[in-house]
DNA sequence: ACGAAGATTGGCT
DNA sequence: GCCAATCTTCGTC
């Protein structure tokens, strides 16, 4: 187990660590509670290319500004005035690429994620969505700018080997104002993971 | 200063 | 499947 250097970070290809954050796990712990779990499912936002990226076009204002920090820190924005969303801020500084995490499989501190999220039982709907994930794990805007080399957000390698062939790839949704990149294939998730929302 | 829209979710039909 | 919830953010007046 150790946690994901900055390096990894620091790549150039948004796309790539999309992908090569499956089978990461991302832990966070809040007032003292730890919770996390195992990376299923993200996508990926490219930048001042990508019509999808709150960044697009080098655009930068109040809420992402943390998109254009150096690799490595917490992107954490309200969406749709209810949910919290989390982005793995890559790339160098001056450069806005992010991941948004989409799912995990919950592993460690279940009953505090039952608490955070009103739910009796662990199912797949605990911490499948990117909205739903950041509640059971406890993320607010206050994570927003955070390092995930910080002692409340992290993300470990515990050596989960994701094939090429076991990451489907599919479009990201939500984003119709996107034109032609509405089709670009950046949703990423584990095959066979009954943890991610439902593929399509 | 005002208003429209949003990287979603959950409840109801 | 459809639609309301809910509030910050940003573009425009």
């Amino acid at each position: 187990m150790k946690i994901l250097p900055l390096n990894f970070y620091l790549n150039k290809d948004v796309i790539d660590v999309g992908q090569k954050l499956l089978g990461k796990y991302l832990f966070t712990k809040i007032d003292g509670v730890l919770t996390g779990g195992m990376i299923t499912e993200t996508e990926s936002y490219k930048g001042i290319e990508d019509k999808a990226c709150h960044a697009y076009m080098g655009k930068k204002t109040n809420r992402n500004e943390t998109m254009f920090e150096v690799g490595g820190v917490a992107y954490v924005y309200l969406c749709y005035g209810m949910h919290s969303l989390l982005n793995v801020v890559t790339n160098q500084k001056e450069v806005p690429e992010a991941v948004l995490i989409r799912a995990i499989e919950p592993i460690v501190g279940l009953d505090e994620m039952l608490k955070r999220r009103n739910k009796l039982k662990v199912e797949r709907t605990l911490t499948s969505g990117p909205g739903s994930l950041s509640k059971a794990l406890g993320i607010t805007k206050k994570i927003n700018g955070k390092s995930f080399e910080s002692k409340n957000i992290w993300i470990e390698d515990r050596e989960v080997e994701i094939s090429e062939k076991d990451i489907i790839c599919s479009k990201r949704v939500g984003i119709d104002y996107a034109e032609e990149y509405v089709n670009k294939p950046w949703r990423f998730r584990i095959k066979n993971s009954k943890w991610t929302s439902v593929a399509k």
